[in-house]
DNA sequence: GCAAAAGTGTTACTTTTACACCCATGC
DNA sequence: GCATGGGTGTAAAAGTAACACTTTTGC
C-alpha cells in the first residue's frame, strides 16, 4: 500500500505508515479482559485483533484512536492514554507500518461493543485465556497489562472500572483481578479510606442472601495521581 | 514532501511520515543538561532542536534512533529507550509529521558529540536555561526530563551518567542535580548502601584540598530496577 | 591550625503487614 | 438457627526522615 503525505509537493520519502490499536480492558466476572474483534478477510482472516486502523493525515493519535474505536467498537467518549510504539520490521506482512498502542478502562456493563461488517465478532477475552492473536497484538496486550499493574499502585485510574456506585468488595475485587493476587480486606479498607478518594453514600447494595453492603461513590471521576 | 512505502503496490493511503528525536541527558557541572544541535537553514534556521530525523522503511524506531543519533551527533552505543510519540497537527510546518522520542544517559566526559555541517552548532545546555527551540522539542524535553525524575526513584539509571569509578558525594550530586532538591547526606548514603548497587574500590580521589573520597563502582552497568 | 569536604549512628515517626471475630441478612 | 459475605482494630515490623560531630587532607 502506499503512504503518501498531502501537504507534500517536492521531496520523495520512503518511510513507514502510521497506525493505532487500542487496548479496552474491562473487568467480567472477576476476570481481567481485553476486547477483541475477529478479522474477516485478508492474510489474518479469522485470527483475533485490537481494535485499530490507519491514522489520516488530518489527525493526532489521541483522535485517531478515538475515530477507530468509535468507527470498528462503537465505542464513544473514553479517555485513551498514549501506550508505546509498536515497529517491529514484520508486524504487519502487508507493509511496512508502525503503530501507536492505546488503552483506555471501561465498566464493561455499560457499554455493548459493536463491530463492523469486515470483522466477524466482537468479544470479551480474559487476558490468560486469549485466542490465536494477529500482528504483534499479543506484545500490545502483554505491555499494556504490565502498565496497568504499574498504574494501578500510583493512581485512581480503577474509577473507569466500576460503575458510579459500588461496594468496598467489589472494589477489591477489581484490585485483585489486575494484581492477580489477594488483598487483606482490612488493610485494603484502611488504605482506600486513607486516599480520602471515596464518599459514602447511604444506600446499601440488598437483594443478595446476606448482609447489605454500603454503596460508595468516587469524589472526581478523573484521573489522579496518588503519590 | 511525500511519504511512500516501498512495499506498497496497489492501494494509496494518506498519512503522516514519522520521524524520531533523540533526548540525550548528561549533568554538567552539577546541572542537568540537554545535548542540541542548531539548525542551518529553512523555516527553523537558528533555532535549536534534539537530534532527530526521518525512519526509513527498512529500520524499527529503535534502530532509527541509534542511526540518527550517530549521525547528527557522532554519538555511539548507546540504550536508549522509548519516551512518546508526538503528533500535533502542526508540529512541523514543513509537513505532517509524527515523530518518535528516545532518551538515554550519558556520562558527558566521555563523550566529543560532533554534528553534521548542515548544523551550526551541537552544545549541552542546561534545561533550565533553554535557548529557542525548533518544533515541539520543549515539550519533549519537558516530559523527559519528568520521566527521569520518575526513573530515578526505581531504577539505577544514573549508571549511566557517571564515570567507571565515582565518589558518593558525586553520585548525590547526580541525584540532586536530577531532583532539583537537596539530600541528606547520611540518609542518600544508608539508602545507596542498602540496595547493594556499588562496590567499594581501595581507591581515593585525591588533589584536592581536603580529605580524599573513597571511589565506588557499579557492580552492573545495566538499568535494574529497584522495587 | 584552619578551611573544606568526607565520613559516620541514633531516635522519632510513618507506613506496611499480619491476623480473628462479630454483624446483618435470606433462607 | 445457620450459612454467607460485610464490617471492624491492634500490635509488630519495616522503612523513612531528621539531625551534629569527628576525620583527613592541603595550604
Amino acid at each position: 500500500m502506499k503512504i503518501q503525505n498531502t501537504k507534500s509537493k517536492s521531496k520523495l520519502i520512503i518511510g513507514p505508515a502510521v497506525a493505532v490499536d487500542t487496548l479496552i480492558f474491562a473487568i467480567r466476572e472477576g476476570k481481567l479482559c481485553v476486547l477483541l474483534i475477529q478479522i474477516g478477510g485478508g492474510p489474518y482472516e479469522n485470527k483475533w485483533a485490537l481494535p485499530g486502523g490507519i491514522v489520516q493525515v488530518d489527525e493526532t493519535l489521541d483522535q485517531a484512536a478515538k475515530n477507530i474505536l468509535n468507527k470498528k467498537a462503537g465505542i464513544e467518549g473514553l479517555h485513551m492514554e498514549q501506550l508505546y510504539t509498536f515497529s517491529d520490521l514484520n508486524r504487519d506482512v502487508r507493509g511496512r507500518m508502525v503503530s501507536v498502542a492505546y488503552f483506555a478502562l471501561v465498566d464493561s456493563d455499560k457499554l455493548k461493543p459493536k463491530t463492523i461488517d469486515y470483522y466477524k465478532a466482537i468479544e470479551w477475552r480474559e487476558i490468560d485465556q486469549l485466542p490465536a492473536l494477529a500482528f504483534d497484538h499479543k506484545k500490545m496486550i502483554n505491555y499494556g497489562v504490565e502498565r496497568l499493574r504499574a498504574k494501578i499502585e500510583y493512581s485512581n485510574i480503577v474509577y473507569a472500572l466500576l460503575p458510579k456506585e459500588f461496594t468496598l468488595t467489589e472494589m477489591q475485587m477489581v484490585y485483585e483481578a489486575i494484581a492477580g493476587n489477594k488483598i487483606d480486606k482490612r488493610n485494603f479498607r484502611k488504605k482506600i479510606f486513607s486516599l480520602e478518594l471515596l464518599i459514602e453514600t447511604n444506600k446499601e447494595r440488598k437483594g443478595q442472601k446476606n448482609r447489605p453492603a454500603k454503596l460508595y461513590r468516587f469524589k472526581k471521576r478523573e484521573l489522579m495521581f496518588t503519590a
